[in-house]
DNA sequence: AGTATATGCTAACTGACAGACAACGGCAAA
DNA sequence: TTTGCCGTTGTCTGTCAGTTAGCATATACT
């Protein structure tokens, strides 16, 4: 995991070569993050190389290299377009101000896989957990959960609900609500087919 | 890897067949590089020699040449399967199976927007909105807000929150938490400042 | 308090590089 | 032939960029 320096570096790095086709020497790098010492900007360029997100020749004047991450081709222009920069967390916090090198999140990379799925529920049954009516559900694709997932439960092979799971000694199944004016269900196991898990949640305003 | 010199030697030559329509000699390129010793612009040329940049007649006066450079055009459309199928309602609904025609979603598409933003919330201040300890929001950049929707003030230019807002009557603002054993609080106007309103929230499992 | 991590600085070492210069050989004009 | 221009090769020296180590501070976690 990356320091937030460590990452302004990288971002950085990837701008310069992006605008000018060749790497920034340390002392460019440090003149942008308002650092004065070399030896402290060959420290992130060092972890950098542990974390395998660069490749350094060694002793050489702009001796940067970026490393090839994976989806080649698609990545140069979505993760531009197709991400959201976190500014931070939202707490007693600071201002937010125009930061440049931050974090990014691709929402597509971040909740796509296959085999999942998306449902919009209805009702107030898991109002607790912060689903809410209208809100969407990203769902992945299973057989069985373990204890406190929140699923898909098909009961009957007819009725399909969105509870928290809890698997009894007996075998039996409880359905469990997030909703204090509901009560949690038990059934037997033949009657419910789990059809998936919770992976995420979203919700448009 | 080339060094700024080398760099700036390769762009002179490229410059000066571009004009001239044949290449420079070696004084003409120290020349322009502010170099006096031949000896030390024709370091550079074998250098470029050996990045197989140009081409070089050997012994001959202006026996530079270019090599044609083409850059294989990486084409990766990559058009991945970014999107989501939304599956239906889930409600007292029926078993989920695979449909054909399904709905698709696409979370980049529908959330990412220029001037918005991610911040993960701390803090249980929203808990009744349904957004928890730990959420993401995703937020619009804008300076004012209209009543009832969830923003992030900034007061006194110190502290940031996520409440709901309400303009009252007399120009002072009043935010409100989400969380009965939290109290609203009132300001004026000029010791809050708006950043940002709600658009969008996620959570991942 | 004590430890660990992240961040920043200075100082010193090392190797790559840049530039000057000298010397040599090919070539063409005087 | 001689002279001078030009490319070529090698050496020497100073500078610069990368590297390493040591010291200091702020913050978070035990």
């Amino acid at each position: 995991m990356l320091t937030d320096r460590q990452r302004q570096t990288l971002n950085f790095i990837r701008d310069f070569i992006d605008e000018n086709g060749y790497p920034p020497k340390l002392k460019e790098i440090g003149n942008h993050l308002g650092i004065t010492s070399r030896g402290t900007v060959h420290r992130y360029i060092r972890a950098l190389e542990d974390e395998n997100l660069i490749r350094v020749s060694t002793g050489r004047s702009r001796g940067i290299e970026l490393v090839d991450n994976e989806t080649p081709g698609d990545e140069s222009i979505a993760d531009h377009e197709n991400t959201l920069p976190v500014v931070g967390t939202i707490a007693a916090g600071l201002p937010i101000e125009a930061i440049e090198d931050q974090e990014t999140i691709n929402l597509n990379d971040f909740f796509v896989r296959p085999g999942r799925f998306v449902l919009r529920v209805q009702g107030d049954s898991m109002i607790e957990d912060g689903i809410f009516d209208g809100d969407m559900v990203i769902m992945e694709s299973c057989q069985t959960a373990r204890d406190n997932e929140i699923v898909i439960a098909l009961i009957d092979q007819d009725e399909a609900t969105l509870k928290r799971i809890k698997n009894n000694q007996d075998g039996s199944i409880t359905l469990i609500p997030a909703n204090a004016s509901m009560q949690p269900f038990r059934y037997s196991a033949e009657r419910v087919t789990i059809q998936g898990r919770i992976v995420g949640q979203f919700r448009a305003y």
